[in-house]
DNA sequence: GACAGAAATTTAACCGAGTTACATTTTTCT
DNA sequence: AGAAAAATGTAACTCGGTTAAATTTCTGTC
């Protein structure tokens, strides 16, 4: 029974993929509740019930068991582009799917007052060696979308430095808006409340990438 | 005699002040010859001829050592718009000072063969750890730029926001450049050959914070 | 110029993250 | 069933960073 690629229905497989959430979930779960700095590796070790090397082997660092979950949006950006409907401008694209985002109470628009998902952006934002790791993560995330906008506009004159330079425009805007609206949040303000005020600014962040920063001209 | 602020007069501030660059010299001397991961802190401590807990009663961490000299930089993009000449618009003067860096070989702008610098330059950016300090510096450097942009040009429906989008979406595209500048160089381009085509990026890059990033529209 | 008190340094021990070596177990493939 | 391969556990280790307490060095006053 060996399938190659496409779904490994290997029991192995499976067994790891159970393991990093397992792991996961213990290392959130106790750092939301003590703290990041005030849980040790060998608590989250004991709390998954494994060994401290073998903790190591599905996280590179105590930092990603707590980020693992935005590894998976890594390539979002770059998808959407893709994606796209025919006819579509990438930044419209990205526009309505972030806007769609805020409507569905998405957690990366930092939109999203639910108890947990609160507790986990305090927790993010509060610890200075999360913050630092997530950099990473979002440099990659800014890889993935330059080589999509670069397909979706190639050539020109300096195209591959336009798109590098619109990936790291797109992403700080985004990660712009996600911090103001979850600084609110975290102020007490109800999502409800201010979806329209946060939708409002992402329609001004986004008029500005299409037509610059005049204000400063 | 307590001259208060100012100016200190203070012995003890001196030394202290010495203290910080023979650390950080000493310190980038190991890193350079032997790699930011291969020396550590009790290395550093004996070449500087002080005690571990010294050390960090200096640095909070082994990569602050050295990054030191960013620090100063910090706020080199709030200056620039703070000190501009009256009636030249912010992105103006940031688009002139870039230019001029390039100009003058600035290491800020990466188009700087020197190599002390490149030798700096490719610890830099060849060691995770210190890229993800790094990016401390950026925020914070960020966050400089948006208070003196917004000074430039206040008030507006979306004052504050505006400000600090531009700020990242500024050094996003300094970023880039010295990013695209330095991997040039470090493939063997000299910088003297390399300034016209430096240039004329950094040109088409402050062109697109200006007028926007039409290519995507 | 001696002296009391504050600030900086050293020593030694400690904690926690991450790694390594090796023996043991579990899974896969034949 | 059985051999090769992969995953795990144990124990010990390295290194970054911190702490406590004793000691030295500097500052300012009488």
């Amino acid at each position: 029974m060996s399938d190659k690629s496409g779904t490994p229905a290997g029991l192995r497989e499976r067994k790891k993929q159970r393991m990093y959430r397992t792991i996961s979930d213990a290392a959130i779960a106790l750092f939301l509740d003590k703290g990041f700095d005030a849980v040790s590796v060998a608590d989250i070790a004991d709390a998954a019930e494994v060994s401290k090397p073998t903790l190591f082997r599905y996280f590179a660092a105590k930092e990603d068991m707590a980020l693992h979950r935005f590894a998976d949006h890594e390539d979002e950006a770059a998808r959407v582009v893709r994606d796209r409907a025919a006819g579509t401008a990438p930044l419209t694209a990205l526009e309505e799917h972030f806007l769609a985002g805020l409507d569905a109470r998405d957690p990366v628009t930092g939109l999203c007052d639910d108890p947990g998902v609160l507790a986990f952006h305090r927790l993010l934002y509060g610890t200075p060696s999360l913050v630092a790791r997530m950099h990473a993560y979002t440099t990659r995330s800014e890889e993935h979308l330059a080589g999509a906008l670069e397909e979706a506009a190639p050539g020109g004159e300096h195209g591959a430095l336009t798109a590098r330079l619109a990936a790291g425009q797109i992403l700080v805007a985004q990660r712009t808006l996600a911090l103001g609206n979850w600084r609110r949040i975290a102020g007490g303000a109800r999502a409800d409340d201010g979806r329209g005020a946060a939708a409002a600014e992402a329609r001004h962040a986004f008029a500005l990438l299409r037509t610059g920063l005049a204000p400063y001209c």
